[in-house]
RNA sequence: GCGCUCGUAGCUCAGGGGAUAGAGUGACGGUUUCCGAGGCCGGUGGUCGCAGGUUCGAAUCCUGCCGGGCGCACCA
């Protein structure tokens, strides 16, 4: 637990303690106790924390809220809290003030954990999944798919410092009909390279990639499949063509910062024959039944609007078979927490999918699906038209040469994954404080910039000052900044627990204007070498948290730019 | 039509049932010989889509309506 979680669950535990005296000795009358909040006020006026126990209170005790804070703080032990006063305020708050020495020592913290500090413990080692990306491999990766990587490698990345034991997984879905169309796309590009007049499927794919990698095939291979029969020849360049394009994917998302522990291929489930086993493991539950020559799984028992097709009358297993067959492998691993990211074009299967966890036998609330909505991109102040159909859509790879990875991975991270983000190309490579990555990054140089200077001039920016130094640490700009670091292991908690990793990018862009409202008001490399070797520990230890922060957000901290 | 989701400052967005709803940016005014000017400080800017409800207290929870996005295949 980390130092301000210490003083905060403290006080809250006195405060249980100050209402339970009162009740023994007659003076406050309940039964239990509410649940109650000990917060930071939004106002630095209202102290450095707030209670609501009064206000809660009032039902139970018949008084009013100001009545019972008075009696609450009469019996409140302050012994070992850092509380230096309480004051009853408004419709009856208990505001907290603290000594503000308690947070220098957060320094000593961060220097012993280094670049563990953040790392906290409520995973307790649960096996986690997180599967994101998930791309279509006959073709490259879009903004969509951008944001999905951004979004779950710091999500996982999160977890990991949360203290869970995290596996980031990619599942190719390499079976099933886009595979067949696919397939026949292969074929006609094929044979038409090879001079032959032969018509391009209706649903084929009409990427201009797609003809890069028959050209090879040829280079390769020649016009040895032409005399092939059908079958084995759309197989043999489908699987050239899945080779390609998953490395091709790999290779940009290895651009991105992002790499997989596990990927999954959909084919493997049938091949094994893990598809059918699930089917009928489903069909001995009693929750498939047959209609107009299909199977159908019961999934309105579950809270899906409308039951849905397993295996189709052609007696092929629909994509959602696999899926539910796929699931119940992440659960038979062992995960005992699945999280999905998905395009909000695919919530319609959220239900659905719940529900054959549930089938299984699983609870569906383990199986979590985080959704994000489409990306829109701006360049010079207009909305760039994407459509696949007429081929003109950025890829990653483009995004990535054009902005920068730290740059698109901070813009996808930064919001709400539940909220439209407009990701403005020309902020997004500006360098300038305009653009809140390198608003970011710039703060990590300039600390490093400062601790370079400190050993050119033989200072040693590594040392723990002692008390008596980093009680000199009392300005407004040194609290605020003292604060912020020790807020840190809380914001992993909170953010780690919601799934919202954006809070951590909201963290990192307030610490950052806080170093620099520090470093605009007060000089690090001073005379008086006591005030020096504290601010000289506050600035390493800053740095320190900048890197962790980055790190979970796969944003490189610079020491130069 | 049904379902999911979003609606907060001119713009882009934060906001864990709490006190006077915040940040960035734009516009305006001021300031800057200084460890990185790739600045800094300041005031301005709001019927939190609308209407009810729950609550001591609602941007937050519930219901209805309006508006945007998405989904509603034996596609994936």
């Amino acid at each position: 637990m980390s130092l301000y979680e210490k003083i905060k669950e403290n006080i809250y535990g006195k405060l249980e303690e100050a209402v339970i005296k009162a009740r023994a000795d007659g003076t406050l009358r309940f039964n239990e106790i509410p649940a109650f909040v000990l917060e930071e006020p939004r106002e630095r006026q209202y102290g450095d924390l707030a209670s609501n126990l009064a206000m809660v209170l009032t039902k139970q005790a018949k008084r009013s809220p100001r009545d019972i804070a008075d009696i609450i703080i009469s019996n409140l032990d302050k012994e070992g809290t850092w509380i230096t006063s309480c004051e009853i305020a408004g419709p009856g708050f208990i505001n907290f003030r603290l000594d503000p020495l308690w947070l220098t020592e957060v320094i000593p913290e961060v220097v012993n954990q280094a670049e563990k500090y953040g790392a906290v413990k409520i995973g307790q080692g649960e096996k986690v999944q997180v599967e994101f990306v998930s791309a279509n491999p006959t073709g490259l990766l879009h903004m969509g798919n951008a944001r999905g990587a951004a979004l779950g490698d710091s999500l996982a990345a999160l977890l990991a410092m949360a203290g869970y034991e995290v596996s980031r997984e990619f599942y190719i879905n390499d079976a099933g009909n886009q595979i067949y169309n696919f397939a026949l796309s292969l074929e006609a590009r094929y044979l038409q390279q090879l001079g032959q007049d032969v018509p391009f499927p209706e649903a084929g794919y009409h990427g201009e990639d797609l003809i890069e990698t028959v050209k090879k095939i040829i280079e390769q291979n020649g016009d040895k499949y032409v005399s092939m029969e059908g079958e084995l020849r759309r197989e043999l360049l489908v699987r050239y063509a899945l080779k390609e394009k998953i490395a091709a994917i790999k290779e940009t998302l290895d651009d991105f910062g992002v790499s997989y522990d596990v990927w999954f291929s959909e084919q493997s489930l049938h091949d094994s024959g893990y598809v059918q086993e699930t089917i009928k493991e489903l069909e001995n539950k009693g929750y498939i039944y047959e209609k107009e020559g299909a199977l159908w799984l019961k999934s309105t028992l579950f809270g899906d609007e409308k039951d849905e097709v397993i295996v189709r009358k052609n007696g092929v297993p629909t994509y959602f078979a696999a899926d539910i067959a796929y699931h119940r492998n992440k659960f038979a691993r062992g995960f005992s927490k699945v999280i999905n990211i998905w395009g909000a074009d695919h919530h319609g299967h959220v239900a659905r999918m719940k529900g054959a966890v549930q089938a299984l036998g699983y609870n569906p609330d383990s199986l979590q699906i985080v959704l994000m909505q489409l990306v829109k991109l701006i360049q010079d102040g207009e909305i760039v038209r994407m459509s696949k159909r007429s081929g003109q859509y950025i890829t990653l790879e483009e995004l990535i040469s054009e902005v920068g990875k730290d740059a698109a991975r901070f813009f996808f991270i930064l919001r709400d994954p539940d909220s439209t983000v407009e990701f403005d190309l020309d902020l997004a490579k500006s360098e300038s404080a305009d653009n809140p990555v390198y608003y970011v990054q710039y703060a990590h140089a300039r600390l490093c910039s400062i601790i370079r200077q400190a050993l050119e001039l033989g200072y040693d920016p590594t040392g723990v000052p002692g008390k008596e130094q980093l009680q000199l640490l009392a300005s407004q700009e040194e609290r605020d900044l003292l604060k912020k670091m020790a807020d840190f292991p809380g914001e992993i908690i909170l953010a780690a627990k919601l799934a919202e990793p954006h809070r951590i990018a909201r963290y990192v862009l307030d610490f950052a204007a806080l170093f620099h409202t520090f470093y605009n008001s007060q000089r690090v490399l001073v005379d008086d070498p006591a005030l020096r070797t504290a601010r000289l520990a506050l600035i390493s230890s800053t740095r320190q948290v900048f890197a962790n922060a980055l790190g979970i957000l796969g944003v490189t901290a610079p020491e130069r730019m």
